[in-house]
DNA sequence: AAACTTAAAGTGGTCAGACCACTTTTTAAG
DNA sequence: CTTAAAAAGTGGTCTGACCACTTTAAGTTT
């Protein structure tokens, strides 16, 4: 709701030197293996302090566009993959990195009917009976007149750990996690929380017989029924 | 109470005051929201300059771990999806075994094909420009006898850019980066280089052509021919 | 008692100078 | 000329100070 990262006057000063550096690559000034002045003198010519030069060249270093090497200097290095991605967002725009929650859920359209499939091929026992607990304790919990947004991410994070993929397991946890408030949120639309159940229910069923085609279109089904609908249409 | 700040080889010190929070974090005991003690009591209890601490902060920063308030504090805050790809990749690096490089593959077949299918639904001619320009210096490179990793790199990841979808292109540059090493190990194997470039051609002309399912097949097709299981196949 | 105003404390942002650790260059010795 | 030692150059860190902004507490007014 309220805009954060818009502070065009409370820009700190090692943010602006990067800027200035971001300028000087893109114009071609600064090429690829030049060495850049010491940081003392850095400082001099643009008359700041020593300690903001160096958080400005930490900055610079974390985005790939330099390297800093004890005792002989500082060098710029643009052919690195984190240099090229960092140019092309900078020329992008000044906006920060705030990610538009559809892009999320684009996310999990592609990875989570997919992950479903593969986790009806390989849910052991132990992990149908941990998938259906969970959805004792979601039907719980609507019950009681909660949302049962808990019992809601557990599933889709067990459905992950069914896969027995740890890459998989940690992707999904993290994008689930950034899903949670505005899940709760959405669970609270009425009828939300209990076609969430229904659709859960369904996937474990699919799940456990080991129908992954099933499985991934229960799945979609889900995605497409829980994600919010009809807020912006491009 | 009082970890050491173990300097590990060629280490700075900043650095590991970063990997000191990314544990942390990881480990729940910083969660998000939660208020750091002040500078200059965080390197008392580190038993480091202010310098140093303030170098690593801005290192979590733009990791997106930390945000920092002028006059008020710094915050832990990892639910934004910059903090979610650090700590995947930070958890992912250094326990790397041969066991995850497979899970990691494993979601790269979840996840490229589809994004190889939305990228020719909205690719623009820029996008395509940069992908042709990509595949001439992968040829480049591949002619001057190298492996041509890093042209093989930025393909996949220019493809993440032409979906124009902020969450997609991290969890792919995520992936991607810790695969640089072991792709170019494959990549060394006779023929290997040679054909990776042409399917790269098949994906590129796919998307030019805004054929979707059959960018989504090439993508298939490519990932088969990549991958290490594939080493006996041929 | 409540609302407003003002002062103080807390905290990030910056600057200055110093010293250390490492690398490169210069100088001196053989 | 080769080699070893000294010097210079540079990033890495520490200390202490002051500024700018925010939050809190104290004091005042209503």
């Amino acid at each position: 709701m309220q805009a954060e990262l818009h502070n065009l006057d409370g820009q700190r000063l090692h943010e602006s030197i990067v800027l200035r550096f971001h300028a000087l690559i893109q114009q071609g000034i600064l090429k690829h293996g030049a060495k850049l002045p010491a940081e003392r003198v850095l400082a001099e010519q643009l008359k700041v302090g020593r300690g903001s030069v160096r958080e400005a060249i930490r900055t610079l270093e974390l985005q790939g566009l330099v390297v800093s090497k004890h005792g002989s200097g500082t060098f710029i290095n643009t052919q690195s993959l984190d240099a090229m991605t960092t140019l092309m967002t900078s020329a992008l725009g000044p906006g920060g990195s705030e990610t538009q929650l559809r892009d999320i859920f684009e996310v999990r359209h592609l990875l989570e009917p997919q992950l479903a499939a593969l986790a009806a091929q390989r849910a052991t026992p132990a992990d149908v009976e941990r998938l259906s607990s969970i959805l004792v304790e979601q039907r719980r919990q609507i019950m009681e007149g909660e949302t049962g947004v808990d019992a809601d991410t557990k599933f889709h994070y067990a459905l992950a750990t069914a896969t027995h993929n740890a890459a998989l397991i940690k992707v999904v946890s993290a994008v689930e996690d950034v899903l949670r408030q505005s899940r709760d949120q959405s669970l609270q639309q009425p009828g939300r929380a209990e076609r969430s159940l229904a659709s859960h229910r369904q996937i474990l069923e699919m799940v456990s017989n080991r129908d992954h085609h099933g499985a991934r279109e229960a799945m979609e089904h889900h995605l497409t029924a829980v994600e919010p609908s009809s807020v912006f249409v491009e």
